[in-house]
DNA sequence: TCTAAAATGAAAATGATTTTCAATAAGGAT
DNA sequence: ATCCTTATTGAAAATCATTTTCATTTTAGA
């Protein structure tokens, strides 16, 4: 999903297009890896130097309850926001550099069935993450 | 596993076994379900008041070191420890009252080469988290 | 344009975690 | 049992990320 519909997306929902919500969509959206709001917010400024970084905060919090971006999850931490691609809501990351990927993981059906049938369990969510190393950092660290 | 195990392991590698250790182990040893570090000073402090915070903090990041407590990541937030059950890395939690129950996801192999072989990435890690509710959860919830 | 309301950035407040440090306590050596 | 080295402690201060407050600016519809 480009930027522009991401900002047709706030407008629509009442939110104002301004030059600091702008500046982060245009970072965020475009971004292959999952930023923090302090790299969002070095990496906006240099588009729009004005910015403040409650800003950056605030529209994450907006982009995140409109479920255009989604919160990663890892070791280091959980504080990184990546673009949420609709429907694939697995993700493959790499160790090395970053790199998000998305996958389907329709298979999960019978196992989470199993699972439910064992424990006496309602299950209503699952999250799926798998960490790795993406083709091009294969090559280098070996 | 017991609290006795666990002070043993800390024993066992150079940790000296102190009151407010003691108290921390009881509390996160005994527990079914995630904890935080205010929580757990919290409960440690009926049992040995003079604790403090501060060792809350580092007694759980020996724990996690040794591999005797694992992170809980939810929605909600991720500073939360439970008991890490060897062998069986995956959660499925209770969205109600945050009982932690452990399963086994072997037929999780087969998938993630499906994955790999499409991606190119080699996977190194992965994560699979339930979220839902409990046998007794439901009754209640319904 | 004009105007009401939303959004802004700076500064202060908050909350969790980490560091510092002098005092204490554990546990191996005696 | 006692001593002695060193890990560990709790309190206070420091740090770091995030949230709140607030006076000012900007947006977008009239």
């Amino acid at each position: 999903m480009s930027m522009e519909t991401w900002l047709t997306t706030l407008s629509e929902h009442g939110y104002r297009l301004t030059e600091a919500r702008k500046a982060v969509v245009e970072i965020v959206a475009e971004s292959l890896r999952a930023l923090t709001p302090l790299e969002v917010f070095d990496m906006a400024r240099a588009a729009y130097p004005a910015l403040g970084l409650v800003s950056v905060y605030r529209t994450l919090e907006k982009l995140e309850e409109l479920h255009l971006i989604q919160r990663v999850h890892q070791p280091q931490g959980c504080q990184a926001f990546i673009s949420a691609s609709q429907g694939h809501q697995h993700l493959l990351l790499c160790q090395q550099c970053g790199q998000v990927n998305y996958f389907e993981g329709d298979n999960l059906e019978s196992l989470m069935a199993g699972i439910a049938k064992q424990t006496g369990y309602k299950i209503r969510e699952h999250w799926l993450q798998l960490f790795g190393l993406c083709k091009d950092c294969q090559k280098v660290s070996s």
